[in-house]
DNA sequence: CTAAAGCCTGACCCCGATGGCAAAGTCAAG
DNA sequence: CTTGACTTTGCCATCGGGGTCAGGCTTTAG
């Protein structure tokens, strides 16, 4: 029943220092033993999972806090997360836009000949004044290091 | 001609702070004024602006500096400056099937219906640990939100 | 000349979501 | 008891800067 916080880990594919660093931000609480060490039930776990499952759909934690809060009050998220799908897919059709319009310039700089004189033909192209540096800031949040399929 | 810092952040639409920072990472160079200013040409502004574009992107600035650094060479860049570029448009490709994927995988999240009990019966339909923990680890950059495919 | 604005270096703290490392305490098995 | 695996806390690092401060220098406009 009570586990320690390596088992939890294992059992929701994470790692207790992941754990630990829900429980900081206070997603999630631990009871502890008299030697200091959490403990954790069958419940910590779902939650934990649950986590996981919003991080991987890229979910930031502190949504994720949000949704949590929705459930302590036993009203069902689901309507939040749908929104929070909305909003991602909104953004993943953005990130893909810019990426084909990035694609379509590198595709520009292969088409240029190579120049024969000193210097690079590619860099003196590197100029086009055309559009690019208008920052959309933080908005796009994709992966981080783990590609997922 | 010559600008100071503060005028090339301006044009390019970048803070004096973050062109200090490129410099630092050694993406760009910067004479110095007998006061001590860094002065900035046309050609620093082309470089600054393709900084932004690919960071706008999600390419992280390390591997700027590499297409960078090829660019600078004056040597005879323009076989590798193609080979990077044929790399990048691989890579770009590649994260633009994985955004699409990953878009798919939401657009079916969202025609879940909504659960009744306690707890979200779209999060129950995820499975992290299902496709998407094989672990891609370095290949995709970008942004703070992880993507999953 | 003065004042404002810009620039210099360097430093420190902040964000997300961990990873890595270290010293020290605990648990379970042989 | 010993060993080794596990846990604790805590600090430093990542990436791409943003924000702010300090103290001092330069440039430019009035």
């Amino acid at each position: 029943m009570m586990m320690y916080i390596g088992e939890l880990a294992r059992r929701v594919g994470a790692t207790p220092k992941a754990v630990r660093y829900y429980e900081r931000l206070g997603l999630l609480l631990a009871r502890r033993a008299p030697s200091g060490y959490r403990e954790f039930d069958e419940r910590s776990v779902e939650i934990v999972r649950m986590i996981r499952r919003a991080r991987f759909l890229g979910i930031p934690l502190n949504e994720v806090r949000e949704i949590l809060a929705l459930l302590e009050e036993h009203s069902r998220p689901c309507e939040h997360v749908r929104r929070l799908l909305r909003e991602r897919r909104a953004e993943v059709a953005q990130r893909i836009a810019d990426l084909n319009s990035f694609d379509r310039f590198l595709a520009e700089l292969e088409s240029v000949p190579a120049g024969e004189s000193g210097g690079c033909a590619i860099l003196a192209c590197v100029d086009p004044r055309a559009n690019g540096s208008r920052h959309a800031k933080n908005r796009i949040r994709g992966t981080q290091r783990r590609g997922c399929g």
